[in-house]
DNA sequence: GCGGCCCTTGACGTTTACGTCAACCTGCAA
DNA sequence: TTGCAGGTTGACGTAAACGTCAAGGGCCGC
């Protein structure tokens, strides 16, 4: 036997609503056993629930985050859509090496923001000082 | 005189619709001047508007556009307002941290799914030569 | 002076990603 | 047995980020 957990288990394990997580089924990004009515969630269950949340901290929109998820297990697939998988999967790197790139301009600029900022801090002490 | 642009030089320049444009100017984010009715955009417009989709493409929301945008000019600043700017440029700088962890874990999920599909469509291939 | 092109301001529609009830079942402790 | 904590579906509401008309003004070449 293997460890289970309830939805608000998860909900707030990963420090999320029950609704959202609901949602994401919805959405068709998990699929979790029953128990009747009851829904159970696996290990990896909330392995695909922590890539939903790390997709949205870097932008991506839960059509993409299903489609990582999709990539997660290539069972059934026939040559034409593992190809089409893997086409995705480069797709995906292009995208991850721009924000990358944009992160780093980010960051300069976020520096000489700081910097104007620390300056104009400075001008505002001395001033006070007279 | 400096180089100046309309709203539709800029949209197709910067390939976006000029309703985002006057979307972005409706929320805050740009002021350019006027000539009558109609908008000049100046060069210092131009560069807010590709920090706003550089933030969009590491998925910050327009008001965290708006608010590194605000960053870029620390005139007018009180001391309060001054530190208040600072503390916002560390706390963008931890998310920008966390962004790039995610994006190397995802790097690596790539990679194993990537692998995984290779895989899979060796085996496909193999049977397809049975 | 008229059609075409670019600009403007509304105003309403749409998609995404949930929030927020309502109404109901269900096991279980008091 | 009752009442509560936690689960369910369903329906409607909402914020963000625009898309999509509609209606009109300004200039320009023919």
């Amino acid at each position: 036997m293997s460890t289970t957990y309830s939805i608000s288990d998860l909900a707030r394990e990963l420090d999320i609503t029950t609704r959202a997580i609901r949602f994401y089924e919805e959405q068709g990004l998990l699929a979790p056993e029953r128990r009747g009515q009851e829904r159970i969630y696996s290990a990896r269950d909330k392995v695909s629930l922590k890539l939903i949340l790390r997709g949205k901290r870097i932008g991506f929109s839960l059509a993409e985050c299903r489609e990582l998820i999709e990539l997660y297990d290539p069972t059934g697939g026939n040559q034409i859509q593992l190809n089409s998988m893997l086409a995705k999967i480069a797709e995906r790197r292009e995208q991850l090496e721009q924000q990358l790139l944009d992160i780093e301009q980010m960051k300069l600029e976020l520096d000489t923001a700081e910097e104007r900022c620390t300056q104009a801090l400075a001008q505002t002490i001395s001033q006070a000082g007279h």
